[in-house]
DNA sequence: TGAGCATAGTTTTTT
DNA sequence: ACTATGCTCA
């Protein structure tokens, strides 16, 4: 064979193998060496090209681009390679070997992502494709990643190696601190307003001397420079870091200790980055740092997603990349293999809109489908009324329900629908609001286990020093606080020896109690043969933290119990994920980093709500965005401010672009928010969308308007009301009947799918249907319609 | 020290 | 409307 020849076959192989890829995505997966933007559009497939791109780098290196051609290709086993080209016959691992040019191993290789769940699905899917091999990728988020950097050298920025991570409810706490310890008043500067003028100079690597310099004679700017530093030495001093420090603490490191960036920048052969758009300064540099030697840098993004530049995201480093990289090669992924045409095309009109962008424009082979719905509806509860209609019906008609998502701009608009399912029977679950790490009691839990692991951690030896209660108050911290600053000891410390203090004679019992306690639990935690869950519940057996809260809050202390108990099975879930490897400062890390998306499981059968920001990355048979009304969606702030337009339509094209077969956008023609009823126009989205893909319906007819404001109130007007709107709404008859009617009468055992075991109570005939009082054995008692609840009989 | 009342502030938030 | 925070008073 000539060499053309034998490159000529290597390129035969490299087509065949990755030929499920369109032309642009193949572009991008043969693209190894050398700097790559991807410009990938929603539902263009940018994970599968990613994935794949990984999976060549790992099996074949650079050989479709190089003219390299290895000393044992001529042992080359022909015959193999043929059956691969006419048969696709998997090619044994050593034809693979000798095809492959400089190929990389797995841990070489670093992957980027915004949220653990990205990070998480990236992984499985190269797991899926590479085998075993797959799992040594560091495919992680931007602050994993760098807390696994800063873990290794902390020593060198002057914390330990189990430094604490801390969140936002702990920054404000301390910010808190800062403030009193410097005079301001909130009320002339917020901490909120402090902390994030100081998330935004860390998210541009401004430290607190330049922040001082910056602010020059400017009053209130050296009066967040003086917070700035105070709030950084504190940090310092209870060995912590707050999410954006990871970012910025792990800059410095590569940046002034030549011979760690040395180590990751030959370490990582190839860097890679999701959703590039949403990156800020930091994370640039820090990306950049690493593969500056190698120049093998690939992100991937699209500037009509750019939906956080509110959190110091810049569209500005996907629109620069080319400059940077001035051999950058740039692919657009412009097929969408997601939505139906019609979907695209409304997703395409909408952002045609926004002058600022690249420009590119969606195309799809799929089918025309349905047009979308635009429902104006007359109240929020008819709102929420309408969609569970809808969904009933169609899950009538054979859907599941975890086929629908219901995505809205704002946390609260979440309660009105919760209602309407609960009263419906539909499953559902709610996707961030009020997280599961945020709830008190975990937070109380966490702060244990954190000051357990490091007792150098103030804000969090704070929060449990009193709780469950214990007597000491607010003076008695503050007392004790001042005496550690003035003897240069921890706090921990000076309550370990509260008795050798005078001021604190008074209390002094109290504190050496809490003190000997959290001895113990130390111990404990060093004692090797203990494991986590114990320790876990010895926290809890200890500080008899159940008891106290059960006698403070009666009935709401359940919630609080089996929250507790969920993280303990966290932990132990932990442990065995870990095996020997498991250690508190991990669980600790692990938990820092976790949000509520990524415990979003397809599985359960049920409706998904969440913000359309969290929707992001995500997608659904069946969407619905409620509240598409000016003041809403474009927000109130947005409306006077054109480039807040923008990232309000960029934000509406993710929501639009999550559906795959049906979208319905509704709009209430009045709503109550913030306790008034206010009347808003329906969205100047709704009218971008061109008229010929929508289908409009209202619950009220033109023809009869209700006067002023005057809103059904009697259930019954409201029923009727909606009967008549569930006709306008979409093609198809809501289907009554079709729901296998199913006898309960009081006694009866039950099962439901979201509330578990039951006993029927009271039945009580309501129209065609039956409401039900249920005693349900973990939640309580439920109301519930017999058709629409899905109950078996049990 | 803790309970009870007044008041303010309510967009989004991958970590 | 709702909730979380802060302030006052017992």
């Amino acid at each position: 064979m000539t060499s053309n020849q034998i490159l000529d076959l290597r390129k035969k192989v490299l087509e065949k193998e990755f030929s499920r890829m369109n032309n642009m995505q193949k572009e991008a997966v043969f693209h190894v060496d050398g700097p790559l933007l991807i410009l990938a559009g929603a539902g263009s497939g940018k994970t599968t090209v990613l994935v794949n791109r990984i999976a060549n780098i790992i099996r074949y290196g650079n050989a479709y681009a190089s003219s390299q051609i290895s000393p044992e290709f001529g042992e080359l086993d022909l015959s193999a390679v043929n059956n691969f080209l006419a048969q696709g016959t998997p090619l044994p691992e050593e034809t693979v070997a000798r095809l492959a040019v400089n190929p990389c191993r797995p841990w070489q290789i670093l992957a980027i992502t915004f949220t653990n769940k990205a990070a998480g699905e990236l992984k499985n899917r190269l797991v899926a494709m590479l085998g075993e091999p797959g799992n040594d990728i560091w495919a992680s988020t931007f602050h994993s990643t760098c807390a696994r950097l800063l873990r290794r050298d902390a020593d060198r920025l002057g914390y330990s190696a189990h430094f604490t991570i801390y969140d936002t409810d702990d920054s404000r706490r301390l910010m808190k601190d800062c403030q009193k310890a410097l005079g301001i008043d909130d009320k002339v500067l917020s901490y909120k307003a402090i902390l994030s003028a100081i998330s935004h100079a860390k998210d541009s690597m401004v430290l607190p001397d330049e922040f001082e310099r910056q602010a020059g004679t400017d009053n209130r700017l050296a009066m967040i420079a003086k917070a700035y530093r105070l709030y950084q030495s504190r940090l310092k001093d209870a060995d912590a870091m707050d999410f954006d420090d990871l970012i910025c603490n792990c800059v410095l490191l590569l940046k002034n200790h030549p011979d760690v960036l040395d180590y990751y920048q030959n370490r990582f052969r190839y860097v890679m980055v999701d959703e590039y758009q949403d990156t800020n300064h930091a994370q640039y540099l820090l990306v950049n740092l690493l593969a500056q030697k190698s120049q093998n840098l690939c992100v991937v993004g699209d500037d009509d997603q750019s939906i956080y530049k509110f959190r110091g995201a810049t569209i500005e480093n996907i629109l620069s990349f080319e400059k940077n990289f001035p051999k950058a090669k740039v692919i657009r992924l412009e097929q969408n293999y997601r939505s139906t045409k019609n979907i695209l095309n409304a997703a395409n009109a909408v952002i045609a809109n926004n002058v600022s962008r690249k420009g590119k424009t969606l195309w799809t082979d799929n089918k025309t489908g349905d047009k979308i719905g635009v429902h104006t509806s007359f109240s929020e509860q008819d709102e929420a009324e309408q969609i569970s209609k809808k969904i009933l019906e169609e899950v009538a008609n054979g859907r599941k329900f975890h086929d629908f998502a219901i995505l809205y701009r704002m946390n609260s608009q979440s309660n009105t629908l919760e209602r309407m399912f609960v009263k419906s029977g539909i499953p559902y679950r709610v996707i961030g609001g009020l997280r599961f790490y945020e709830r008190k009691e975990i937070k109380d839990m966490i702060a244990y286990l954190s000051v357990i692991n490091n007792p150098n951690d103030e804000i969090r030896l704070r929060r449990i020093i009193n709780q469950p209660k214990r007597s000491i108050g607010d003076k008695t911290i503050a007392q004790a606080s001042e005496i550690a600053e003035q003897v240069g000891e921890s706090l921990y410390d000076v309550i370990c020896h509260a008795d050798e203090y005078e001021p604190l004679k008074r209390t002094a019992q109290k504190l050496l109690q809490f003190a000997s306690t959290m001895k113990e639990l130390v111990e404990a935690a060093e004692d090797e043969t203990v494991r986590l869950s114990e320790l876990y519940q010895m926290i809890l057996d200890k500080t008899n933290y159940i008891e106290a809260l059960r006698a403070a809050e009666g009935d709401e202390a359940q919630d609080r119990i089996e929250n507790i108990n969920e993280l303990a099975s966290n932990l132990i879930q932990y442990q065995e994920d870990n095996g020997e490897e498991a250690s508190l400062s991990g669980f600790l890390e692990e938990v820092s980093l976790m949000t509520d998306i990524d415990n979003y499981d397809e599985d359960s059968d049920s409706v998904v709500m969440m913000t359309m920001h969290s929707a992001k990355g995500l997608e659904f048979p069946v969407v619905f965005l409620p509240g598409f009304e000016e003041g809403i969606f474009p927000g109130i702030q947005a409306i006077y401010n054109p480039t807040e337009i923008e990232e309000e339509r960029r934000l509406a094209y993710v929501a639009i672009t999550r559906a795959k077969e049906e979208l319905y956008i509704l709009n209430a023609e009045s709503r109550m928010i913030f306790g008034s009823t206010v009347r808003n126009k329906p969205s100047r989205f709704i009218q971008e969308i061109p008229e010929e893909l929508v289908e409009t319906s209202r619950s009220r007819s033109w023809k009869k308007p209700q006067p002023g404001t005057v809103l059904p109130t009697s259930s019954r007007d409201a029923r009727v009301a909606s009967t008549e709107a569930a006709r306008n709404f979409g093609p198809a008859e809501i289907a009554r009947g079709s729901v296998p009617a199913v006898r309960f009468k009081p006694g009866d055992s039950v099962y439901h799918k979201t509330f578990g075991n039951g006993m029927v109570v009271s039945a009580t005939p309501m129209g065609n249907d039956t409401l039900l009082e249920i005693a349900f054995d973990t939640i309580g008692t439920k109301k519930l319609m017999a058709n629409f609840a899905r109950l078996q009989k049990c």
